[in-house]
DNA sequence: AATCGGTTTCAAACCGCTTTGGATGCTTCA
DNA sequence: TGAAGCATCCAAAGCGGTTTGAAACCGATT
């Protein structure tokens, strides 16, 4: 008894110095008069601890309100509890993906839930290639998310002949070997939009796109092409745009296309803010949106870009980035964990929704 | 010379059971047959090791590709070498603040050169507080951004009660405790604005500003104020708008505004996006931008919505969130590592930059 | 009573680095 | 010549967990 008590008193030990007051596991093992072992493997859920112990040991948990040190968990085992976003830096066009915010903040969501950091670096695409490297054998994380694929993107080989769990956000046409993604049916959306102004009447149906080496540019190309083909209308090149997703680039679209011969009747559009250049475009040449000329826009729902804010404006693919962050991040956490076997893929389907920027095409 | 055949041989660790292929302190020194410790020391610099042996210690690091293991100098440190990010979403509307990307892309451009890690986590705003003290006790990181400060701000006080090194993007008005910020001189740039306008000929001049608890709005605000003020007119609350900075909710500050009986015939607009709203608004009534009425908006230089490509569209204050970015990064890592004494403050003077929306007062 | 299988528990090694408190050898000075 | 001083280097004890291999305990079986 005498003894158990100086045991109470020295226990305060040199733990102090670096972290503060923290309880550690030794000290919350000398407590509960158990040894490390015992504890630990109660609060790991381990089947060789008597129930009543480990909840003798969740008690005192609560009670001094252990937690773990995340650090040396980290060491011991190897696992570094932590997922990377590599955030790539066009070096030419310094553009942050606009979509990244809203898709992290889905992930972030999952990540927390199940006690998992999220790390970011943002890197000059120059040297990417040595970031993941790096990454993996610093042992910073134990997965990674593919952000922006581009075709044939060099980062899918890459990470999978160095082993490292990864999810990539979209697809990349052109892979070799298959790889774990989430993705919008882009194609399928961009097809569904257009059959949809085929169905108004429109036949002069124009496309602004978004750069034509991204992935989902690509595929969205591919629908509009589909239903286009599918109703017998040939693809006329003078009005398919392809540029960055500003509002800008748009309007330059739009304009140029408004100033042909034969200006369309109706524009599929690939971003909410291109959308808007196309608006502008559309209203400076005295035309109404919806009435002389329809539009349909892909939304990412993108916090601060709303579609209008109870009715949609734009008749629009809708389908939320934030969801498909949560979406990611569950699928990476499952796979890091082994739980997932191969590779997973995960299609989301957009819906169509009907605003006021289109209506029936009149001769 | 047989004995170090021998060891050669041998020095393949049971560390590759976890860690891949990687070489580790142990046997790097080995290799060079010096202790751990006196390695160790040459690689962080510490005088007591001779210049020669740092030198062979430089060569057989890079020769065998070493790279300590981080999880290994966090545990024994007690560093954490990352540092926080803590997104808030306001749970009501879940707005991401647009202006984070490009903030993230210039500190992380700061602490990759410096070896940190950025951690990010996004925080339902209802239980910051508990965030805020979890990322202390669980030490994984060693200070933190604060991002989006709203007027008396709690997460200053508590922060700084917690002891935890911190930079705020921005300022909060009402904070009692001196801390440091990185902040746009939101007061000036809007009153120098302002009176650009008011040498222009303007004397009914709007502001479309962000919501006015965020302590940048209440700053662009006095800022207008100011100006007016020292020419002699009156605030005429009608032509104030406050909402969020959504292109939606400009368009519609503006549409209000036009609809009055005496339409201003100027407006400072507090974001390039609502500015757009702004913009659509103006032409929508019929107006030409910068000849019938006149808009100055601020400016984040945010990388997916540019002021136009080569001209400026929009007469703006201008200043970069990246760079802002950049030196909140620097700032906290000089705080961290004690470099710093007290708090640090730096405002940046925003540029004006003359674009196409501003023009003459024409009676 | 001795043995056995199963359940609980523990001591000690380990993860890979830092850091403390000496050792060692060499120069310098009284 | 011996002590002091200095420049280098090292063994070992940490950081706070996990994990291995073995021990203790228990009731049941022989």
């Amino acid at each position: 008894m005498s003894l158990t008590l100086r045991r109470e008193v020295a226990s305060v030990g040199p733990n102090l110095k670096r972290f503060g007051c923290r309880m550690n596991l030794k000290e919350l093992a000398r407590k509960l008069d158990l040894s490390p072992t015992t504890v630990s493997r109660a609060l790991n859920g381990y089947p060789e601890v008597n129930e009543a112990t480990r909840e003798r040991v969740a008690a005192a948990t609560r009670r001094y309100n252990y937690q773990p040190n995340t650090r040396a968990i980290r060491l011991a085992t190897g696992r570094a509890m932590a997922v990377g976003h590599v955030i790539p830096l066009t070096t030419r066009h310094e553009i942050v993906n606009p979509v990244f915010a809203d898709f992290i903040a889905g992930a972030g969501e999952t990540y927390s839930r199940n006690g998992y950091d999220m790390l970011l670096s943002v890197v000059p695409d120059d040297n990417e290639e040595r970031a993941y490297r790096e990454l993996k054998s610093r042992g910073t994380v134990d997965g990674v998310i593919v952000h922006a694929p581009r075709m044939d993107d060099p980062r899918i080989p890459l990470l999978t002949e160095m082993r490292v769990p990864f999810v990539v956000h979209g697809r990349a046409t052109g892979a070799a070997l298959p790889y774990s993604w989430v993705d919008v049916n882009n194609r399928r959306a961009f097809k569904r939009a257009t059959e949809f102004l085929i169905d108004l009447g429109h036949r002069r149906i124009g496309l602004v796109n978004g750069l034509e080496f991204m992935d989902f540019a690509i595929r969205r190309r591919s629908g509009y092409e589909d239903a286009l083909g599918a109703a017998g209308i040939a693809v006329d090149p003078s009005i398919l745009a392809s540029d960055e997703m500003t509002e800008t680039a748009g309007f330059r679209a739009m304009q140029t296309m408004l100033a042909l011969p034969a200006p369309p009747s109706a524009i599929v559009v690939s971003s909410m803010l291109m959308a808007l250049g196309v608006r502008r475009a559309i209203e400076k040449n005295g035309l109404k949106l919806g009435r002389d000329i329809s539009v349909i826009t892909h939304d990412d729902e993108l916090s601060y870009l709303r579609n209008g804010d109870d009715v949609p404006i734009f008749t629009a693919t809708r389908s939320s980035v934030r969801e498909a962050g949560r979406q990611a991040a569950d699928m990476l956490l499952s796979i890091i964990s082994g739980k997932a076997a191969g590779p997973i893929e995960r299609l989301l389907e957009a819906e169509l929704i009907i605003g006021q920027s289109t209506g029936p095409f009149k001769g």
